[in-house]
DNA sequence: CTAATCCCGAGTAAACCAATAGGGATTGCG
DNA sequence: CGCAATCCCTATTGGTTTACTCGGGATTAG
């Protein structure tokens, strides 16, 4: 039950460009640097940020990277099905996935996954990266 | 964000246990058969059950497997816990892992890792076999 | 022009997953 | 007793994923 290090890498690259929302491009060096994340693989977890719409980027020599929204219009959530794909602790509650079970009891074990899903969920969604840096600024 | 099939399928194999406890044992190869489990795979994680505890067994002809503890009193985080390790979205929020974060902002991430975990282990920690075993008779 | 920067695709070593293979030990029953 | 049913254990395998690395191309401010 773990995330790997692409959402977790990804939360604090997003948390970085948060906490200097405004300022301008922050190149991905820097990011890669003040987070301790390999340069190379965090490029690629960049551009998968960009294609999603959460990021926007600047080419060339004062380039970098910003958030493509206020910090406290994205959620936590948004970053991780970017990076990770559904959230959903089992394929067969993925969102859009027919609920028709074959197995008859698959039934019960569904449930709680259902519910596992949307607790999950519920956290990842109700948390912005706006309140992360409230959280950081707070001590 | 997936539990992988060892909790999928231990979790299954428990519950077809419940819904039969107290008959005695249930045989591998029937619990396979019902549950559309390789075999020999889900003798594996019934060792696995077996050494956490959660399961008892008997060998020879008229053997099988048969629950430890009454259904009610089976969490499926236990289940989970044996066949996948511990409930953490993070390495660094399992528990009895060393708090200090050597990274300042690594603790904003953090308390919303712990949100993740606690809401997780809610879910998996509050919901017994017997209450799969209610959900699947009711209906 | 050039240095800084993003962009992209390929390759790779290690780990993990789900399953298979093959045999050994126990035990109820006829 | 002897055999069939059953659990027990270790090893191996093929496939996938992960977390990178490498090398080069495109863009742009100064």
């Amino acid at each position: 039950m773990r995330i790997s290090s692409r959402g977790k890498y990804g939360v604090r690259a997003m948390f970085e460009l948060a906490m200097h929302y405004g300022q301008g491009p922050i190149p991905l060096k820097v990011i890669a640097e003040r987070q301790q994340i390999s340069e190379h693989y965090l490029e690629q977890l960049m551009g998968t940020l960009r294609r999603a719409g959460l990021v926007n980027s600047m080419r060339g020599a004062q380039g970098g990277y910003e958030l493509a929204f206020a910090p406290g219009e994205i959620k936590i959530g948004q970053i991780i099905r970017a990076l990770e794909g559904p959230i959903a602790p089992v394929e067969c509650v993925e969102d859009g996935v027919d609920p028709a079970c074959e197995r008859f009891e698959g039934c019960a074990t569904r449930l709680l996954w259902e519910r596992l899903r949307d607790s999950m969920t519920e956290v990842l969604d109700s948390t912005t990266l706006a309140d992360l840096c409230e959280e950081a600024a707070s001590r």
